[in-house]
DNA sequence: AATCTCATGTAATGGGTTACATGATTTT
DNA sequence: AAAATCATGTAACCCATTACATGAGATT
Protein backbone atom coordinates (compact mmCIF):
# COMPACT_ATOMS: atom_id res chain seq x y z
CA UNK A 1 0.00 0.00 0.00
CA UNK A 2 2.08 3.04 -1.21
CA UNK A 3 1.00 6.22 -0.51
CA UNK A 4 3.97 8.01 -1.70
CA UNK A 5 2.52 10.96 -4.41
CA UNK A 6 5.61 13.15 -4.18
CA UNK A 7 4.76 16.58 -4.90
CA UNK A 8 1.51 16.33 -6.67
CA UNK A 9 -0.37 15.78 -3.32
CA UNK A 10 0.10 19.17 -2.78
CA UNK A 11 -0.57 20.59 -6.37
CA UNK A 12 -3.56 19.22 -6.47
CA UNK A 13 -4.52 20.36 -2.79
CA UNK A 14 -3.22 23.77 -3.56
CA UNK A 15 -5.63 23.99 -6.76
CA UNK A 16 -8.19 22.40 -4.85
CA UNK A 17 -8.04 25.36 -2.30
CA UNK A 18 -8.60 28.04 -4.71
CA UNK A 19 -11.99 26.04 -6.50
CA UNK A 20 -13.18 22.75 -6.73
CA UNK A 21 -12.40 21.13 -10.21
CA UNK A 22 -12.55 17.76 -12.01
CA UNK A 23 -9.38 16.28 -12.42
CA UNK A 24 -9.37 16.74 -16.33
CA UNK A 25 -9.71 20.91 -15.72
CA UNK A 26 -7.07 20.18 -12.97
CA UNK A 27 -4.23 18.89 -15.42
CA UNK A 28 -5.78 21.77 -18.73
CA UNK A 29 -5.14 24.35 -15.38
CA UNK A 30 -1.22 23.01 -14.67
CA UNK A 31 -0.99 23.27 -18.45
CA UNK A 32 -1.81 27.10 -18.93
CA UNK A 33 -0.82 28.72 -15.93
CA UNK A 34 2.14 26.54 -14.65
CA UNK A 35 3.74 24.73 -17.63
CA UNK A 36 6.95 27.19 -17.13
CA UNK A 37 7.52 25.78 -14.06
CA UNK A 38 5.59 22.61 -13.39
CA UNK A 39 3.91 19.67 -14.67
CA UNK A 40 1.60 16.70 -14.19
CA UNK A 41 0.12 13.75 -16.04
CA UNK A 42 -3.32 12.31 -15.74
CA UNK A 43 -1.29 9.58 -14.58
CA UNK A 44 -0.27 10.89 -11.61
CA UNK A 45 -3.55 12.81 -10.88
CA UNK A 46 -6.24 10.56 -11.05
CA UNK A 47 -4.95 8.34 -8.29
CA UNK A 48 -3.65 11.01 -6.33
CA UNK A 49 -7.20 12.40 -6.16
CA UNK A 50 -7.99 9.22 -5.07
CA UNK A 51 -5.37 8.95 -2.49
CA UNK A 52 -6.44 12.49 -0.99
CA UNK A 53 -9.89 11.62 -1.04
CA UNK A 54 -8.74 8.28 0.91
CA UNK A 55 -7.14 10.35 3.78
CA UNK A 56 -9.73 12.87 4.20
CA UNK A 57 -8.23 15.77 2.40
CA UNK A 58 -10.73 16.24 0.09
CA UNK A 59 -13.92 15.03 -0.88
CA UNK A 60 -16.15 13.55 -3.86
CA UNK A 61 -18.20 16.28 -4.53
CA UNK A 62 -20.60 15.08 -7.32
CA UNK A 63 -23.60 16.77 -6.78
CA UNK A 64 -22.17 19.61 -8.64
CA UNK A 65 -21.07 17.64 -12.15
CA UNK A 66 -22.78 18.10 -15.20
CA UNK A 67 -24.15 14.98 -15.77
CA UNK A 68 -20.93 13.95 -18.50
CA UNK A 69 -19.50 11.11 -15.63
CA UNK A 70 -17.01 13.55 -13.93
CA UNK A 71 -16.02 13.91 -10.93
CA UNK A 72 -15.57 16.99 -8.66
CA UNK A 73 -13.41 17.28 -5.90
CA UNK A 74 -13.37 20.05 -3.10
CA UNK A 75 -10.48 20.30 -0.51
CA UNK A 76 -11.47 19.49 3.42
CA UNK A 77 -10.36 21.66 6.28
CA UNK A 78 -7.72 18.89 7.16
CA UNK A 79 -6.68 19.58 3.80
CA UNK A 80 -6.31 23.01 3.94
CA UNK A 81 -4.63 22.16 7.30
CA UNK A 82 -2.09 19.97 5.48
CA UNK A 83 -1.27 22.47 2.82
CA UNK A 84 -0.75 25.17 4.93
CA UNK A 85 1.78 22.72 6.67
CA UNK A 86 3.61 22.03 3.60
CA UNK A 87 3.52 25.96 2.15
CA UNK A 88 5.37 26.69 5.47
CA UNK A 89 8.52 24.21 5.05
CA UNK A 90 11.58 25.06 3.17
CA UNK A 91 11.17 23.96 -0.40
CA UNK A 92 12.82 21.90 -1.97
CA UNK A 93 16.27 22.95 -4.04
CA UNK A 94 15.29 22.24 -7.56
CA UNK A 95 16.98 19.62 -9.73
CA UNK A 96 17.74 21.07 -13.56
CA UNK A 97 18.51 19.24 -16.07
CA UNK A 98 19.69 21.40 -19.01
CA UNK A 99 20.17 19.43 -22.45
CA UNK A 100 21.12 22.72 -24.51
CA UNK A 101 23.60 23.07 -21.92
CA UNK A 102 24.96 20.05 -22.06
CA UNK A 103 25.43 20.17 -25.90
CA UNK A 104 27.25 23.34 -25.50
CA UNK A 105 29.69 22.12 -22.88
CA UNK A 106 30.55 19.26 -25.71
CA UNK A 107 30.70 21.94 -28.51
CA UNK A 108 34.49 21.46 -28.90
CA UNK A 109 33.61 18.35 -30.59
CA UNK A 110 31.42 19.22 -33.31
CA UNK A 111 31.55 22.55 -35.67
CA UNK A 112 30.42 26.20 -34.08
CA UNK A 113 27.80 26.46 -36.40
CA UNK A 114 25.90 23.51 -34.87
CA UNK A 115 26.42 25.22 -31.58
CA UNK A 116 25.52 28.57 -32.89
CA UNK A 117 22.35 26.73 -34.58
CA UNK A 118 20.80 25.44 -30.84
CA UNK A 119 21.81 28.84 -29.27
CA UNK A 120 19.46 30.34 -32.03
CA UNK A 121 16.51 28.17 -31.48
CA UNK A 122 17.01 28.57 -27.75
CA UNK A 123 16.35 32.62 -28.55
CA UNK A 124 13.59 32.39 -30.11
CA UNK A 125 11.83 30.24 -28.05
CA UNK A 126 12.94 31.91 -25.07
CA UNK A 127 11.80 35.32 -26.48
CA UNK A 128 8.64 34.56 -27.36
CA UNK A 129 8.14 32.68 -23.47
CA UNK A 130 9.59 36.28 -22.28
CA UNK A 131 7.28 37.45 -23.99
CA UNK A 132 4.14 35.53 -23.89
CA UNK A 133 4.99 35.40 -20.04
CA UNK A 134 5.08 39.30 -19.86
CA UNK A 135 1.29 39.72 -21.47
CA UNK A 136 0.44 37.49 -18.65
CA UNK A 137 1.55 39.45 -15.77
CA UNK A 138 -0.18 42.52 -17.90
CA UNK A 139 -3.43 40.26 -17.55
CA UNK A 140 -3.28 39.20 -14.46
CA UNK A 141 -2.41 43.16 -13.22
CA UNK A 142 -5.22 44.37 -14.92
CA UNK A 143 -7.74 42.16 -13.16
CA UNK A 144 -6.16 42.58 -9.88
CA UNK A 145 -6.55 46.09 -10.25
CA UNK A 146 -10.42 45.39 -11.25
CA UNK A 147 -10.66 43.90 -7.70
CA UNK A 148 -9.79 40.09 -7.22
CA UNK A 149 -6.22 39.60 -6.38
CA UNK A 150 -3.75 37.98 -8.32
CA UNK A 151 -0.79 38.70 -6.93
CA UNK A 152 1.07 35.43 -6.29
CA UNK A 153 -0.16 33.93 -9.34
CA UNK A 154 1.29 37.25 -10.72
CA UNK A 155 4.71 37.15 -9.42
CA UNK A 156 5.12 33.48 -10.74
CA UNK A 157 4.12 34.93 -14.12
CA UNK A 158 7.07 37.48 -13.53
CA UNK A 159 9.70 35.00 -12.73
CA UNK A 160 8.82 32.98 -15.68
CA UNK A 161 9.56 36.34 -17.41
CA UNK A 162 12.82 36.99 -15.95
CA UNK A 163 14.48 33.90 -16.62
CA UNK A 164 13.40 33.57 -19.98
CA UNK A 165 14.58 37.31 -21.13
CA UNK A 166 18.14 35.97 -18.77
CA UNK A 167 18.18 32.90 -20.95
CA UNK A 168 17.51 34.69 -23.94
CA UNK A 169 20.32 37.66 -23.27
CA UNK A 170 22.98 34.74 -22.12
CA UNK A 171 22.41 32.76 -25.44
CA UNK A 172 22.79 36.33 -27.46
CA UNK A 173 25.91 36.57 -25.45
CA UNK A 174 27.31 32.70 -26.28
CA UNK A 175 26.24 33.41 -29.67
CA UNK A 176 28.70 36.52 -29.82
CA UNK A 177 31.53 34.71 -27.68
CA UNK A 178 31.44 32.03 -29.92
CA UNK A 179 31.60 34.16 -33.35
CA UNK A 180 34.26 36.35 -32.16
CA UNK A 181 36.77 33.56 -30.50
CA UNK A 182 36.42 31.67 -33.88
CA UNK A 183 37.62 34.84 -35.63
CA UNK A 184 40.78 35.14 -33.74
CA UNK A 185 41.34 31.36 -34.17
CA UNK A 186 40.93 31.96 -38.01
CA UNK A 187 43.29 35.00 -37.94
CA UNK A 188 45.96 33.29 -36.00
CA UNK A 189 45.90 30.20 -38.29
CA UNK A 190 46.02 32.85 -41.29
CA UNK A 191 48.57 34.34 -40.20
CA UNK B 1 17.35 -6.43 -22.63
CA UNK B 2 16.67 -3.03 -22.42
CA UNK B 3 19.66 -0.19 -23.22
CA UNK B 4 17.45 2.79 -22.66
CA UNK B 5 19.71 5.05 -20.78
CA UNK B 6 18.22 8.12 -21.80
CA UNK B 7 21.03 11.02 -21.62
CA UNK B 8 23.66 9.59 -19.61
CA UNK B 9 24.84 7.70 -22.16
CA UNK B 10 25.77 10.87 -23.79
CA UNK B 11 27.12 12.51 -20.74
CA UNK B 12 29.77 9.78 -20.33
CA UNK B 13 30.86 10.02 -23.82
CA UNK B 14 31.48 14.10 -23.74
CA UNK B 15 32.91 13.61 -20.57
CA UNK B 16 35.25 10.77 -22.09
CA UNK B 17 36.16 12.93 -25.74
CA UNK B 18 37.24 14.99 -23.19
CA UNK B 19 39.74 12.55 -21.52
CA UNK B 20 39.24 8.65 -20.26
CA UNK B 21 37.86 8.32 -16.48
CA UNK B 22 36.74 6.37 -14.26
CA UNK B 23 33.35 5.56 -13.36
CA UNK B 24 33.85 7.75 -9.75
CA UNK B 25 35.78 10.76 -11.17
CA UNK B 26 33.34 11.09 -13.87
CA UNK B 27 30.41 11.47 -10.76
CA UNK B 28 33.01 13.39 -9.00
CA UNK B 29 33.75 15.93 -12.44
CA UNK B 30 29.63 16.19 -12.80
CA UNK B 31 29.22 17.65 -9.49
CA UNK B 32 31.55 20.08 -9.39
CA UNK B 33 31.45 21.50 -13.28
CA UNK B 34 27.76 20.36 -14.14
CA UNK B 35 25.84 20.49 -10.76
CA UNK B 36 24.30 23.84 -11.65
CA UNK B 37 22.69 21.96 -14.81
CA UNK B 38 22.87 18.32 -14.83
CA UNK B 39 23.27 15.55 -12.31
CA UNK B 40 23.78 11.62 -12.32
CA UNK B 41 23.56 9.22 -9.69
CA UNK B 42 26.39 6.08 -9.47
CA UNK B 43 23.26 4.09 -10.17
CA UNK B 44 22.87 5.74 -13.53
CA UNK B 45 26.95 5.79 -13.98
CA UNK B 46 28.45 2.59 -13.51
CA UNK B 47 25.74 0.63 -15.40
CA UNK B 48 25.86 3.25 -18.48
CA UNK B 49 29.03 2.65 -18.82
CA UNK B 50 28.69 -0.57 -19.29
CA UNK B 51 26.53 -0.41 -21.62
CA UNK B 52 29.03 1.80 -23.76
CA UNK B 53 31.20 -0.76 -23.85
CA UNK B 54 28.74 -3.46 -24.85
CA UNK B 55 27.90 -1.29 -27.41
CA UNK B 56 31.56 -0.43 -28.42
CA UNK B 57 31.33 2.91 -27.64
CA UNK B 58 33.68 2.92 -25.12
CA UNK B 59 36.76 0.37 -24.03
CA UNK B 60 37.73 -0.44 -20.86
CA UNK B 61 41.73 1.21 -20.98
CA UNK B 62 42.16 -0.47 -16.98
CA UNK B 63 46.21 -0.59 -17.51
CA UNK B 64 46.11 2.63 -16.47
CA UNK B 65 44.61 1.78 -13.48
CA UNK B 66 46.31 2.75 -9.90
CA UNK B 67 46.13 -0.48 -8.58
CA UNK B 68 42.88 0.28 -6.79
CA UNK B 69 40.71 -1.64 -8.68
CA UNK B 70 39.54 1.25 -10.73
CA UNK B 71 38.32 1.14 -14.18
CA UNK B 72 39.45 3.42 -16.71
CA UNK B 73 37.00 4.38 -19.79
CA UNK B 74 37.68 5.74 -23.34
CA UNK B 75 35.71 6.64 -25.82
CA UNK B 76 36.24 4.97 -29.49
CA UNK B 77 35.81 6.42 -32.68
CA UNK B 78 31.99 4.73 -32.77
CA UNK B 79 31.81 6.68 -29.65
CA UNK B 80 32.87 9.75 -31.20
CA UNK B 81 30.66 9.39 -34.12
CA UNK B 82 27.64 8.81 -31.77
CA UNK B 83 28.65 11.71 -29.39
CA UNK B 84 28.99 13.88 -32.51
CA UNK B 85 25.53 13.12 -34.05
CA UNK B 86 23.59 13.28 -30.83
CA UNK B 87 25.34 16.77 -30.74
CA UNK B 88 23.54 17.70 -34.19
CA UNK B 89 20.21 17.03 -32.93
CA UNK B 90 17.89 19.40 -31.55
CA UNK B 91 18.08 19.22 -27.77
CA UNK B 92 14.60 18.64 -25.89
CA UNK B 93 12.81 21.17 -24.08
CA UNK B 94 13.54 21.40 -20.89
CA UNK B 95 10.82 20.10 -18.01
CA UNK B 96 10.94 22.40 -15.32
CA UNK B 97 9.76 21.99 -11.52
CA UNK B 98 9.91 24.45 -9.15
CA UNK B 99 8.95 23.58 -5.86
CA UNK B 100 9.20 27.37 -4.93
CA UNK B 101 7.17 28.76 -7.67
CA UNK B 102 4.01 26.12 -6.56
CA UNK B 103 4.08 27.21 -2.68
CA UNK B 104 4.43 30.87 -3.94
CA UNK B 105 1.36 30.51 -6.45
CA UNK B 106 -0.49 29.20 -3.38
CA UNK B 107 0.87 32.02 -1.31
CA UNK B 108 -2.80 33.06 -0.25
CA UNK B 109 -3.31 29.80 1.42
CA UNK B 110 -0.94 31.29 4.29
CA UNK B 111 1.15 34.00 6.02
CA UNK B 112 2.74 36.63 4.03
CA UNK B 113 5.57 35.97 6.12
CA UNK B 114 5.59 32.38 5.38
CA UNK B 115 6.46 33.32 1.61
CA UNK B 116 8.51 36.08 2.23
CA UNK B 117 11.04 33.89 4.48
CA UNK B 118 11.23 31.54 1.47
CA UNK B 119 11.94 34.33 -0.78
CA UNK B 120 14.81 35.89 1.39
CA UNK B 121 16.46 31.92 1.53
CA UNK B 122 15.67 32.01 -2.11
CA UNK B 123 17.90 35.32 -2.49
CA UNK B 124 20.64 34.22 -0.46
CA UNK B 125 21.18 31.50 -2.21
CA UNK B 126 20.56 32.66 -5.53
CA UNK B 127 22.81 35.19 -4.82
CA UNK B 128 26.06 32.74 -3.73
CA UNK B 129 25.29 30.90 -6.58
CA UNK B 130 25.49 33.67 -9.15
CA UNK B 131 28.94 34.55 -7.30
CA UNK B 132 30.16 31.56 -7.66
CA UNK B 133 29.74 31.24 -11.43
CA UNK B 134 31.34 34.78 -11.87
CA UNK B 135 34.08 32.91 -10.45
CA UNK B 136 34.17 29.84 -12.26
CA UNK B 137 33.96 32.33 -15.61
CA UNK B 138 36.71 34.33 -14.42
CA UNK B 139 38.61 31.42 -13.88
CA UNK B 140 37.52 29.91 -16.98
CA UNK B 141 38.50 33.16 -18.71
CA UNK B 142 42.20 33.31 -17.11
CA UNK B 143 43.01 29.03 -18.21
CA UNK B 144 41.84 30.54 -22.05
CA UNK B 145 43.99 33.22 -21.91
CA UNK B 146 47.16 30.64 -20.89
CA UNK B 147 46.47 29.07 -23.51
CA UNK B 148 44.56 25.55 -23.35
CA UNK B 149 40.51 26.79 -24.98
CA UNK B 150 37.80 26.62 -22.02
CA UNK B 151 35.35 28.71 -24.07
CA UNK B 152 32.07 26.36 -24.07
CA UNK B 153 32.82 24.94 -20.33
CA UNK B 154 32.87 29.19 -19.77
CA UNK B 155 29.59 29.41 -21.78
CA UNK B 156 27.79 26.65 -19.33
CA UNK B 157 28.98 28.90 -16.43
CA UNK B 158 28.01 31.99 -17.74
CA UNK B 159 24.60 30.44 -18.08
CA UNK B 160 24.54 30.30 -14.40
CA UNK B 161 25.13 33.45 -13.73
CA UNK B 162 22.54 35.06 -15.75
CA UNK B 163 19.75 32.33 -14.62
CA UNK B 164 20.91 32.50 -10.58
CA UNK B 165 21.14 36.38 -10.73
CA UNK B 166 17.61 36.94 -12.53
CA UNK B 167 16.53 34.66 -9.96
CA UNK B 168 17.92 36.98 -7.30
CA UNK B 169 16.56 39.94 -8.73
CA UNK B 170 13.42 38.16 -9.00
CA UNK B 171 12.39 37.34 -5.64
CA UNK B 172 13.81 40.57 -4.79
CA UNK B 173 11.50 42.40 -6.49
CA UNK B 174 8.66 39.31 -5.34
CA UNK B 175 9.12 40.56 -1.69
CA UNK B 176 8.68 44.21 -2.74
CA UNK B 177 5.44 43.66 -4.80
CA UNK B 178 3.92 41.45 -2.01
CA UNK B 179 5.18 44.03 1.20
CA UNK B 180 3.70 46.58 -0.89
CA UNK B 181 0.64 45.03 -1.76
CA UNK B 182 0.11 44.38 2.18
CA UNK B 183 1.13 47.50 3.22
CA UNK B 184 -2.16 48.68 0.96
CA UNK B 185 -4.36 46.19 2.05
CA UNK B 186 -3.90 47.31 6.06
CA UNK B 187 -3.99 51.11 4.76
CA UNK B 188 -7.69 50.08 3.44
CA UNK B 189 -8.77 48.31 6.43
CA UNK B 190 -7.59 50.32 8.84
CA UNK B 191 -9.37 53.17 7.03
C1' DA C 1 -23.56 9.63 -38.61
C1' DA C 2 -19.16 11.01 -37.69
C1' DT C 3 -16.05 13.43 -35.20
C1' DC C 4 -14.37 16.14 -31.56
C1' DT C 5 -13.81 17.26 -26.89
C1' DC C 6 -14.68 16.12 -22.21
C1' DA C 7 -13.66 12.86 -18.88
C1' DT C 8 -11.74 8.96 -16.12
C1' DG C 9 -8.78 5.43 -15.51
C1' DT C 10 -4.73 1.88 -15.59
C1' DA C 11 -0.75 -1.03 -17.11
C1' DA C 12 3.62 -0.93 -19.02
C1' DT C 13 7.67 1.21 -19.16
C1' DG C 14 11.27 4.34 -18.36
C1' DG C 15 14.40 6.76 -15.83
C1' DG C 16 16.46 7.99 -11.66
C1' DT C 17 17.79 8.11 -6.58
C1' DT C 18 18.76 5.86 -2.32
C1' DA C 19 20.47 2.58 0.41
C1' DC C 20 23.25 -0.89 0.91
C1' DA C 21 27.31 -4.12 0.22
C1' DT C 22 32.15 -4.60 -0.46
C1' DG C 23 36.88 -3.75 -0.25
C1' DA C 24 41.38 -1.33 -1.26
C1' DT C 25 44.46 2.58 -0.35
C1' DT C 26 45.65 6.73 1.95
C1' DT C 27 45.71 9.80 5.63
C1' DT C 28 45.64 10.87 10.46
C1' DA D 1 44.83 1.25 14.40
C1' DA D 2 41.18 4.10 12.91
C1' DA D 3 39.07 6.96 9.82
C1' DA D 4 38.60 8.96 5.50
C1' DT D 5 38.49 8.59 0.75
C1' DC D 6 38.68 6.08 -3.52
C1' DA D 7 36.21 2.88 -6.08
C1' DT D 8 32.64 -0.30 -8.02
C1' DG D 9 28.38 -2.26 -8.05
C1' DT D 10 23.25 -3.60 -7.46
C1' DA D 11 18.49 -4.14 -5.61
C1' DA D 12 14.63 -1.77 -4.02
C1' DC D 13 11.96 1.81 -4.61
C1' DC D 14 9.93 6.04 -6.28
C1' DC D 15 8.25 9.05 -9.45
C1' DA D 16 6.52 10.11 -13.83
C1' DT D 17 5.22 9.61 -18.71
C1' DT D 18 3.11 7.07 -22.39
C1' DA D 19 -0.02 4.36 -24.42
C1' DC D 20 -4.05 2.40 -24.27
C1' DA D 21 -9.08 1.48 -23.01
C1' DT D 22 -13.57 3.27 -22.35
C1' DG D 23 -17.52 6.02 -22.91
C1' DA D 24 -20.57 10.23 -22.64
C1' DG D 25 -22.00 14.60 -24.56
C1' DA D 26 -21.33 18.31 -28.03
C1' DT D 27 -20.46 19.76 -32.60
C1' DT D 28 -20.35 19.43 -37.60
Amino acid sequence: MKENTGKTKYVLLGMLAHSPQTGYALKKSIEYEYSHFWQESYGQIYPTLKVLVREGLAVDDSESGNGRGQITYSITEAGTAVLKNWLSEAPDVEKLRYEILLKISFGANTEPEVILRHLDDFIVRNDNLAKDMDGFVQMLEYLSAQGDDHTYSQLTALCGKYTYTAMRDWAREAKRIITEREIEKNETTNS
